[in-house]
RNA sequence: GGCCCCAUCGUCUAGCGGUUAGGACGCGGCCCUUUCACGGCUGAAACACGGGUUCGAUUCCCGUUGGGGUCACCA
């Protein structure tokens, strides 16, 4: 399939420009996982061409954006490292522009007033609907002398589009789309009230701010031609487009609120997601690169290009997600993950924020936790016996653990501990291992119970890990403590 | 419904006329092993269907079916 350069956008007068490219999301709610991954795209492409990114906030529906999405939205990008190369440009602050240009178009007779009122244009859609004809304005004020417009009544202006031939899109995603100009209505530029509306808007912003790259959602390939007839009446180059699919629910409808899209906080607070690995399972969602699967960001930079980006849509699989999450947990520094689950612990246990030295207990235990999970949230889970109180509550396995058997067990290891001169991992392993073999017992028979007694479940990092996280003091405190409850019979359990 | 887009394992994808159709997630088994993980090995799992074009179609063309998008004084 032939496609067109990506390196640059090509004026009319044939010469190369920058790239530049934006993110164009309307504030009416959160980032959500689509929008970000647009977001990133477009900040891939723009990176690997050396070029720029921008962003403008879609404000022009007064009713629908507010304040907090647009912080929402702004945190969710600043998150990802997406944020833009320059200030966002706030769509609504410009609308004077917008109605200049629809001005313009009616001087230059590309567009029209049009008095027909919302009633009108309901009716007729009715009638439309009701002969199973297509909708559209039949276009009723486009050649109507304007001497017949009725005084001081509102309208507003339409394009006036042409209605024969056919527009041609060599889209970089999606190939070469053709459609029949009489499919395009004479939509509406400017409403009564005198504001743009988001057809105006976008073409007359994407020109002012030089954007040579349109990447977007797929939904907007249709809007695309309509858009094409105000960047010919003004005569304005054509962006090279890039109509990206969409991303959909694990049951393949669109991604809605109530099919899992979800704000990219959702990601970040409540599973515990590293914003690499969400980054990376963006980037694959769509595009893919041979059998190269972990990609970091540089990396990304490297490679990316829209022709790697698919045509179909796909498909948003957590499972996928927390497998790369795991992986980048795996590979990220202790201390940034202690300082990011230190947070978590605390509302997991319901305590005070943990001290420094807490931190630092846990940044130590990190190497030996962060194998074992995949999110933030069950790291911090699996970090909580660091810091219970004493007595320790045992779930139900741990208790079934803490049985006559263990309670010999665990008197021998107290005896075989408590005699330590120095707590190392070295030591305790010696001790443990040879308490094991006095009791002709594979060590993990007396592991277990250990770990129960210690912990209070029965999963937990390395058995000799643990000893040394908690120290000698808190080990053999905990332990005679298992030994009291078993003796008196009284485990503390659920 | 009109128009537009799409179609390889369950999922994300590689493939760009001739391959034992590859990788990853998930799933099963084995190994490692003090639990759980991690890691290693391994198994099952796909070209939606029907016509063409061609010596030869997963690959090119048409149709069918299926999925998605879009048809506002929303963006």
């Amino acid at each position: 399939m032939l496609r067109l350069s990506e390196n640059f956008g090509v004026s009319a007068t044939g010469e190369a420009r920058p790239v530049v490219t934006r993110f164009a999301p309307s504030p009416t709610g959160f980032l959500h996982i689509g929008g970000a991954r647009t977001a990133l795209f477009n900040w891939l492409f723009a990176r690997h061409h050396g070029g720029t990114y921008l962003l403008r906030i879609e404000d022009t529906d007064r009713a629908r954006s507010t304040e907090p999405a647009i912080a929402a939205i702004l945190d969710g990008l600043d998150w990802l490292g997406l944020m833009p190369d320059e200030p966002p440009v706030y769509q609504f602050a410009r609308a004077e522009r917008h109605a200049e240009v629809a001005h313009a178009m009616l001087e230059s007779g590309h567009a029209y007033r049009c008095y027909a009122t919302a009633e009108e244009l309901a009716e007729l859609r009715e009638t439309q609907r009701a002969a199973k004809q297509p909708m559209r304005y039949d276009g009723r004020w486009r050649d109507r002398d304007p001497s017949d417009a009725p005084a001081d009544a509102p309208f507003v202006i339409r394009l006036k589009a042409p209605r024969e031939g056919e527009s041609v899109i060599e889209d970089v995603v999606q190939g070469r789309v053709v459609v029949q100009n009489a499919e395009l209505d004479d939509m509406i530029l400017l409403r009564s009230d005198g504001t743009p509306t988001y057809m105006l808007a976008v073409v007359v912003d994407d020109h002012d701010m030089g954007v040579t790259h349109v990447i977007r959602g797929d939904d907007h390939l249709n809007n695309a031609f309509r858009q094409l007839g105000i960047i010919r009446a003004m005569g304005w180059d054509m962006p090279t487009y890039a109509h990206i699919p969409l991303i959909h629910g694990s049951d393949g409808a669109k991604l809605s609120k109530r099919h899992g899209a979800l704000g990219v906080d959702a990601y970040r607070d409540d599973m515990g997601m590293l914003p690499e690995a969400v980054i990376n399972y963006l980037l694959r969602l769509g595009w893919g690169h041979g059998d190269e699967e972990i990609i970091s960001r540089d990396r990304a930079v490297e490679l990316f290009d829209l022709t790697g980006v698919g045509r179909s849509p796909s498909r948003f699989d957590i499972k996928k997600l927390e497998n790369l999450n795991g992986h980048y947990l795996r590979e990220a520094d202790d201390a940034r993950l202690a300082t990011l689950v230190a947070p978590r612990v605390a509302a997991l246990m319901q305590r005070a924020p943990l001290g420094s030295e807490d931190v630092d207990l846990l940044s130590r235990a990190m190497p030996s936790l962060k194998p074992r999970a995949k999110t933030l949230e069950e790291i911090a889970d699996g970090a909580r016996f660091l810091f219970e109180h004493r007595p320790l509550h045992f779930d139900e396995k741990a208790q079934s653990l803490l049985d006559a058997a263990a309670l010999a067990l665990l008197t021998k290891s107290v005896d075989a501990l408590s005699v330590l001169n120095e707590w190392t991992l070295e030591a305790t392993e010696q001790a443990i291992r040879s308490v094991a073999e006095n009791a002709d017992l594979g060590l993990g028979k007396v592991a277990q119970p250990l770990r129960a007694a210690l912990t209070g479940r029965t999963t937990s990092p390395g058995i000799f890990d643990v000893l040394f996280l908690l120290g000698k003091d808190e080990t053999l405190g905990r332990l005679s403590d298992a030994i009291m409850a078993i003796s008196g019979g009284g485990i503390q359990g659920d």
